[in-house]
DNA sequence: TTGCGCATGTAACCAGTTACATGATTTC
DNA sequence: GAAATCATGTAACTGGTTACATGCGCAA
């Protein structure tokens, strides 16, 4: 039931802001920075057509603008309570190892969905997984130093000082809405 | 003939440091935070059989160690010569957004083969298209923040700072290198 | 003798990439 | 009437995920 790929609940987030037509969708991941999904039509068409087969949306033709028909998709009840299931999961380490995007993505729609006390948590839950994860890191790095050329060992670094920065970025969130949350 | 996965160069870039087998590649999957590739069976034996059938690499049974039967896989000049040009691959706008990791691993293995000052060479260029990019999304950030809820201004946000500190750690280490070549 | 770690592999499934195809409407 | 843009779609190919299968050698 919930086996749908990261794309498809991107499509399923933005259809639950309005509904939008498979070419606007396509507009929306060409001009805007969100997640880095392909525009492509071979990518978008088929998983929409995954998402009605599902029961997660509904599209219908609109002819009234003289244009092409343009099939129009909305989100149902089913599909949105598939996204909050999505949101839902708990965060674990492989989450933050190799699936940070998608976190973010889970993120970024939450605001609409769960509101800010949710939201808030979830950061928290983030921030936590992060700071669990880079000691290690750190550790590892320090430990293997030596062995390894420069280029390994300040690839490795890039990484150490991404998961910083994102845990940076958590925090600074968590006092925005916390801030958001008393004011 | 350089239509290889990104988790085919990986493989390359090790062999390339010493012979190997599927199980000791997997372990280092497994125990390094690298790339973030899986450990999976059935990602490595497939990819190195395509290797092999490409010509880049070659593998031999081992069976002095009393053990089962280890492939042994060693990286072929013309296995070399296709990493070698994978890595020299200009960067474009489209690597910075979408394949920054795919970016960091050709860094990582650049000392080996190409040596100090191309290694540099790339930096540069990666830092330059970096500086390129992020003002655009500076700007798409500030145009379209009020639209947007707290969370997806956040997460927009993130990126933003995923890139500037990408671009930071560029700077730190071009200047490492420059030390190096120097001193 | 049971079970664990070593070691290699296969098969079904799924989704994204690339490229192609089609046709309507607007603009020059 | 040619070209660009809107708009939707399909098909071949490719590669990763998941789960399963197999068999050796060693230690409890």
């Amino acid at each position: 039931m919930n086996n749908d790929s990261v794309l498809g609940y991107a499509l399923l987030g933005l259809l639950h802001q309005q509904p939008l037509s498979g070419y606007d969708l396509r507009k929306i991941f060409a001009s805007t920075p969100i997640g880095g999904f392909s525009d492509s039509p071979g990518a978008i068409y088929p998983a929409l057509r995954r998402l009605q087969e599902r029961g997660l949306v509904r599209g219908e033709v609109q002819k009234s603008t003289g244009l092409r028909k343009r099939r129009v998709f909305w989100i149902t009840p089913k599909g949105l309570a598939s996204f909050k299931t999505w949101q839902s999961k708990p965060i674990v380490r492989d989450d933050i190892v190799r699936r940070v995007e998608e976190l973010l993505l889970r993120f970024a729609f939450m605001d609409q969905t769960f509101g800010a006390e949710r939201t808030l948590a979830f950061l928290r839950e983030f921030a936590k997984e992060l700071s669990s994860y880079i000691p290690g890191l750190r550790k590892h790095l320090h430990a293997h130093a030596n062995e390894m050329p420069l280029s390994g060992r300040l690839a490795l670094e890039s990484g150490v000082q991404d998961y910083e920065a994102r845990l940076r970025w958590a925090r600074r969130s968590i006092t925005a809405y916390e801030r958001r949350m008393k004011g």
